[in-house]
DNA sequence: ATTATACTGAACCATATGGTTCAGTATCGC
DNA sequence: GCGATACTGAACCATATGGTTCAGTATAAT
């Protein structure tokens, strides 16, 4: 479907939708490891390991480096932020909103106790 | 595919991983609505936006509210914070990590001038 | 030189997702 | 009661996603 570019966030939020992915970042979160040490406790093939990790690097999220066949994987949080900043955003709108109210209501209340 | 039962997080970061669910968030951010007033922006058919409102729905982060034929919206704000608080853990654990690096520099830096 | 390791890519498969149309139901306004 | 409004559900479609296997490449170890 998707038929437009997928944003940062749109690629942030669905990277981290998956169980497998975030258990990647929290084993990343740790410090960089190679891919096949990172790969091992998962129950599945390695190939099908690694569309993960590009699922990851697509968002930005995750970097690699390759020294010889070893793949490096290391985190990025930095894209993170694009989920949170829009969440934040929209709870200020929120907060905003559950102000007023409650403002009326007490200003209602001085008016008609 | 997902052969496990998708956790509130898992539902929560697919929800808000598309574009078309985070304008019905950010409209209903500024208050309640009906479906069809919120689905008359966009470029597509009602039954295709409902599918969307039903996305929100099963994340919790949308409640409906039926008056006749009207269906009206109110945000639900509080799935959100799985997603805030998984990476709020997440980032603790990044910072955790460069804070020994700063140290172990820091250290590394007092003894060899 | 041979073998083992650490991947990568292509092809394939089943299910999910995001959209459509068309038909139906329930409610409201007149 | 009759037509318009506000949806909902079923069927369908194309593409995406998450997985597989098998074959290949490049590097490391012996």
């Amino acid at each position: 479907m998707v038929q437009y570019r997928p944003t940062k966030i749109d690629r942030v939020a669905a990277a981290i939708s998956d169980p497998t992915r975030r258990a990647i970042i929290e084993r990343l979160a740790r410090g960089p490891a190679r891919v096949s040490d990172i790969a091992e406790p998962f129950p599945m093939s390695l190939t099908g390991f690694c569309k993960h990790v590009k699922v990851l690097e697509g968002a930005g999220l995750v970097r690699r480096t390759r020294r010889g066949r070893d793949n490096t994987l290391e985190l990025s949080p930095e894209p993170m932020r694009a989920v949170t900043q829009w969440i934040r955003k929209y709870e200020q709108f929120w907060n905003e909103r559950l102000d007023r109210l409650e403002k009326f209501f007490a200003t209602n209340k001085e008016k008609s106790p």
